[in-house]
DNA sequence: CGATCGGTGATTTTT
DNA sequence: TCACCGATCG
């Protein structure tokens, strides 16, 4: 029984502010939206203004976004406050990606560029392959190539240094390859659908009466340039970002960019600085950290102070976190209200070992690719063989497959696609013939047993059950795809691959879900855009928060990604710091960034014990973390390495509460009062 | 071929 | 600061 909102209702709830953004409509407006603010609310409403007072139809409306998250969130909220709205009338609402996939294939004459309109898009992982198949197959001459993707990337925002590196090799030469051969296997990669969007924009009358952009603070120059061939003489741009939240400089973003455009559209700049979020305790620290802070506005109550605490280690804050949120939750608080922040991914590892043994239920942000279930890497370049004649690079790739393919050697696979010898695959038959079997096949349920695919899985290997599976799984989430959009097979396999490279495929993607009842982990870059009551921001020590940094920009950035993290709090925000960190890179002690909080705000606490009878759970923490390297962060805790003035190197035996044990290599067994030894911990 | 030297970067990640 | 890669030398 949900009620309809009007959008006067929605109206009526906002700010002056929000208003004046909401009914503007000067040819271009750059909203400095400040942290919770009500950024998204405010995108809505101007949408739904347009639309209802002034008449704008959606498919005039251009609304793009960065995450296909956010896209969903925008177009689920508008059909929330009506619902005769569909999804698909809002055509050009979605990723600057996705759009451009949209106006690629509707608008654009991509054959002018030699694509026909059925090319496919190409995933990271399937661009490598293109490139390592070049490589063998021209001979060139390739350095660090377990850095490629790095360099590619680094060539695309044309910063040449680590592409070019000191000594040369044939990286532009590959890259030059690369681009005929994406034309010849009529295939484009995610920097290909914007940049061809541009090209090709300026050959059709396309001018749509808004470009409406959500988070304009992570705009790289291609997209700046898409904004741009879109925009007409009378577009209208609305984009709404926070300059205290770019943390993405190093993906292309950039720092000055709410100035530049301001310079060259002439934009009106408005402000939203009302934030609804936090308590004024937690915005007043996290202004610490960003330089407009004047325009920043609380308007909740005081609130609770913000703890600094610290822990001996990563295992024993992992504890702490396990006992306190136990203990959270005893006295009422929902899991998922809690969440941990963290620099770097791997941090996470301690604490998923340790809730698990404590039964704490959590959810960590990664995102699954198909390369992480290899049946559905090899199924799915076998459906893009398949459905695509000039795919030589995924069929070479079905076809040498050792698990699931043939594990055919090349030369005998260019014996085959060159068709000139009686060498045969049955497999390759298969995959020629796809497309003529479908169109006679009433029925779409076969695509298994078309493939013969279970002599593929091979029924004796111990995976095969879970991989016949997932395969039916992906052929049936397909054919409903294709149900859906009205398509044949053939058609229904492309869209759905070209739409799963982009928005992922579901049965893999483990994106958290806000609304299970789980602690949430995540780095301080997942947790944009999101809110918790309860939020820990852990390892906040030099060389972790902030991460070691060669410039000023880099140290600044740093800053901006902690605001970030203390703005996802709304009532309680827990800080802590290592005192010993056992890994060279990280320093003991509270980070630079602590001593730049003011005492009026904070409380301390010292959790700085070791308690002897965990010595025995970190070690079967340390082994469940298995021998990868990145246990290194609890491994070097085992034993840990003192120097003494006196006694020199030793390592420390055991410890407790006021004690530490140090068995010098050669005084043997010392003991040590916690607290002020004069134990250098190495 | 092994030792050594020099240069480079590491982290964050969406599509 | 360390780990890794590529080049060069003996």
């Amino acid at each position: 029984m949900v009620a309809l909102k009007t959008f006067d209702e929605i109206f009526e709830k906002l700010n002056k502010y929000q208003k004046e953004a909401v009914t503007d409509e000067s040819l271009t407006t750059l909203v400095n939206a400040n942290v919770g603010s009500g950024k998204t609310t405010v995108l809505i409403a101007k949408v739904l203004y347009q639309h209802f007072n002034k008449g704008v139809a959606f498919k005039d409306m251009v609304v793009l976004t960065f995450t296909n998250k956010a896209a969903g969130e925008i177009k689920k909220r508008i059909i929330e406050a009506n619902v005769n709205i569909k999804d698909e009338d809002m055509l050009y609402f979605g990723t600057f990606h996705s759009v451009a996939l949209k106006m690629l294939k509707t608008l654009l004459p991509v054959d002018t560029l030699g694509y026909t309109s059925d090319f496919t898009v190409m995933d990271p992982e399937e661009f490598l392959e293109m490139a390592m198949e070049l490589i063998l197959e021209k001979n060139f001459n390739i350095k660090y190539k377990n850095k490629l993707i790095k360099r590619f990337e680094r060539l695309k925002i044309a910063e040449t240094s680590y592409a070019r590196m000191k000594y040369k090799d044939d990286i532009e030469a590959l890259w030059e390859a690369l681009c005929i051969e994406k034309r010849k296997q009529n295939k484009m990669d995610f920097q290909d659908l914007i940049l061809n969007a541009i090209n090709l924009l300026e050959t059709v009358a396309f001018s749509p009466k808004w470009i409406i952009v959500d988070e304009f603070q992570d705009c790289d120059e291609t997209q700046l340039k898409f904004i741009k061939a879109i925009k007409n003489e009378e577009t209208r741009i609305f984009a709404v970002g926070d300059p205290n939240q770019i943390i993405y400089t190093w993906r292309g973003s950039r720092i000055n960019i709410f100035t530049e455009f301001k310079k060259e559209y002439n934009a009106i700049e408005l402000t939203l600085p009302v934030n609804y979020r936090s308590s004024a305790n937690i915005l007043e620290l996290a202004k610490c950290f960003i330089v407009g802070q004047a325009a920043l506005q609380s308007t909740r109550e005081v609130g609770k102070l913000v703890s600094i605490l610290n822990h001996y280690d990563p295992f024993n804050e992992a504890n702490y976190l396990a006992e306190k949120i136990t203990e959270l939750h005893k006295s009422g608080v929902n899991f998922k209200d809690i969440a941990v922040f963290y620099r770097m991914q791997k941090q996470s590892q301690v604490i998923e070992e340790v809730f698990n043994k404590g039964k704490i239920p959590f959810e960590v942000s990664v995102r699954k690719t198909l390369t992480d279930i290899p049946v559905l890497r090899w199924f799915v370049a076998l459906l893009k063989a398949s459905t695509n004649e000039k795919d030589t690079g995924n069929l070479v790739t079905v076809l040498k497959d050792k698990t699931f393919g043939e594990g055919l050697t090349r030369l005998k696979i260019n014996k085959i696609v060159c068709d000139k010898s009686e060498e045969s695959s049955s497999l390759c038959n298969k995959i020629r013939g796809f497309e003529r079997w479908s169109i006679n096949v009433a029925c779409t349920h076969n695509i298994y047993d078309y493939f013969d695919l279970d002599s593929y899985l091979s029924p004796t290997s111990s995976t095969y059950g879970e991989n016949k599976e997932y395969v039916h799984t992906l052929i049936n989430r397909i054919l409903q795809y294709g149900s859906y959009k009205g398509y044949d097979i053939t058609e229904g396999i492309k869209g759905f691959i070209n739409s799963s490279a982009l928005y992922g495929v579901d049965i893999l993607k483990e994106d958290i879900h806000i609304s299970e009842d789980s602690v949430k982990l995540m780095t301080l870059h997942a947790c944009k855009g999101l809110e918790f009551k309860y939020v820990f921001i852990i390892g906040t020590n030099n060389g972790l928060i902030p991460l070691h940094s060669r410039s000023s920009e880099e140290d600044e950035e740093e800053k901006r990604l902690f605001f970030v993290g203390i703005t996802r709090a709304i009532d309680n925000l827990e800080i802590s710091y290592y005192t010993s960190t056992g890994n060279s890179r990280v320093m003991s002690g509270k980070s630079s960034f602590l001593y730049m909080l003011p005492k009026h705000l904070i409380k301390s606490g010292d959790y700085n014990e070791v308690k002897s009878d965990l010595r025995a759970f970190r070690h079967e923490i340390k082994n469940n973390m298995g021998k990868s390297i990145k246990s290194e962060l609890i491994d070097n805790q085992i034993k840990i390495k003192v120097r003494h003035g006196r006694y020199g190197l030793g390592t420390v035996e055991s410890e407790d509460n006021d004690t530490i044990r140090v068995l010098f290599e050669n005084y043997g067994m010392k003991e040590f009062t916690r607290g002020f030894n004069p134990l250098e911990f190495l």
